[in-house]
DNA sequence: TTGACATTGGAACGTTCGTTCTATAAAGTT
DNA sequence: AACTTTATAGAACGAACGTTCCAATGTCAA
C-alpha cells in the first residue's frame, strides 16, 4: 500500500493540522489498517529510525527528526526530485532561524523603509533583544517612541541609522541612540 | 500561586519541549496541585479562552490561540514592552510557515531574478508540490532541467513567466510548462 | 500448486486517561 | 468570631489508550 516515508508524511499532515499527534486508533483508518496489530509494527520501525517517540508516560511524540525538511538547491543541474534518498540536507525551520528563543522576539515590519534590503511591509523579522550591534548589522531602533528597522552606520564618531531605501533619509539620533535588537531573520508568508 | 496566562506559559513550555501536551497528571505537579480536580478546572478555563482543545477522542489539543503569540508592530506608537505579558517563545515557525509538511520542500535561491519581489540570492523560499497554479501565483517551474523562480501569468490565452527583475525578460514557454509547486512563504538568515 | 514466510485481523489485557463527586480546607465577608 | 463562599484533596468511574497474543490471510519462491 504504501512505505513508511509515506505513512510519516500522512503523521506530519495530521500533526501539522491538529498539532498531536493521533491515537492508534486513528492511525489504523489513517493508513488503511483494520487492526492496531499493524500500527504498533509501523510505531516501532518509525520509533527505531527516530522519527517517532515515547513520552515516559506510554503516549507518542513527535522523535527528533520528525520535523526535518528537505532542502533544494534552486541552481543545480538535473531534476532533484529523484533525490529522496542523496544529497539533501534537512534542518528544522525554528532551530536554523532561531539561537537564543528566550531572547528573541517577532516583530511585523510595516512601511517600505527597508524594501531595497527585501525586507516588504508584512514581512516579520526575528529580532535577538540586545543593545549593543555591529556596524553594518541590521537593528531596530528605538525612535521616538517607535519601532525603526534600520542599517546601523558610523560616520564622524557617530553611529547613524540607514534606511535601505534611497527615498527614506538618514537618521542622524539626537542624544543617544537606543537600540532594541539586532534582526537575526526575517520570514515572510504568501496566502 | 499563578495567574492562568503564568499556566498557560508552563503548558506552552513543556510543548515546545516535547512536542505534546501533557496529561492531567503531569500538569497536576507541573502547576504544583496534588489531585487532578484544580487541573479540569484550570483546562476548562483554558478551552473557553481558545488555547486548548479536546480532540474527538478526548484528549488534549492546542487551541486555536495556543500558538499565538504577541508579535510587536513596528510602527505602533509607544514601546510594547509595556505589555506585561512575558511572552513565549512557543510559536514554532515551522507550524506558521508550512500547512503540508509531506507535501512541502525547502529550495534555495540562487540569482537575482526576483529581487525585485523581495526574494533576494541566498533566501530560502517554501514550496507547496502541486502541478496547477493561480495566475499571479509565485511559482517554481521547471525550465531545462532547473529550477526557476517566476510568476505565473497568462497572456494571449497561453502562460508565461514573468521575473521580478526587469533586467530579465519574460519567459515565454515553449511546449508545456511544467510548474513545480508553488511558493507559500519565504525565509532569510542573517549571519 | 505447494510450502515457507511475513503481514494483518480481531480480540483480550492491564494501564492511563479525563471526568465527576463529595468532604475538607482555605479565603473572604459581615 | 461566625458565617458564607470558593478552591482543593482524594477517591471512584467509564472510556480510551498502547500492547500483546494467536489465528487467518496474503505474498513470494520453488
Amino acid at each position: 500500500m504504501g512505505n513508511d516515508k509515506d505513512y510519516l508524511g500522512r503523521l506530519q499532515d495530521y500533526y501539522a493540522e491538529n498539532g498531536v499527534l493521533p491515537p492508534y486508533s486513528i492511525i489504523m483508518t489513517l493508513m488503511g489498517y483494520r487492526s492496531k496489530a499493524p500500527v504498533a509494527a509501523l510505531v516501532a520501525r518509525l520509533k527505531l529510525l527516530g522519527y517517532l517517540e515515547s513520552t515516559p508516560e506510554k503516549r507518542l511524540k513527535p522523535g527528533r527528526l520528525f520535523f526535518d525538511r528537505t532542502v533544494f538547491d534552486s541552481v543545480q543541474a538535473g531534476l532533484p526530485m529523484a533525490a529522496d534518498d542523496t544529497s539533501y540536507q534537512s534542518l528544522t525551520v525554528d532551530q536554523y532561524l532561531i539561537n537564543q528563543p528566550s531572547n528573541t522576539v517577532l516583530i511585523t515590519v510595516k512601511g517600505e523603509s527597508m524594501i531595497e534590503a527585501g525586507i516588504m511591509p508584512g514581512d516579520t523579522v526575528i529580532v535577538e533583544k540586545r543593545n549593543i550591534a555591529q556596524v553594518g548589522e541590521l537593528v531596530v531602533a528605538i525612535v521616538d517612541s517607535e519601532f525603526t528597522l534600520k542599517t546601523l552606520g558610523k560616520e564622524k564618531e557617530k553611529y547613524v541609522l540607514y534606511p535601505a531605501n534611497p527615498k527614506f533619509s538618514t537618521i542622524w539620533p539626537q542624544g543617544s541612540l537606543e537600540i532594541f535588537g539586532v534582526v537575526v531573520g526575517q520570514f515572510r508568508k504568501y496566502k
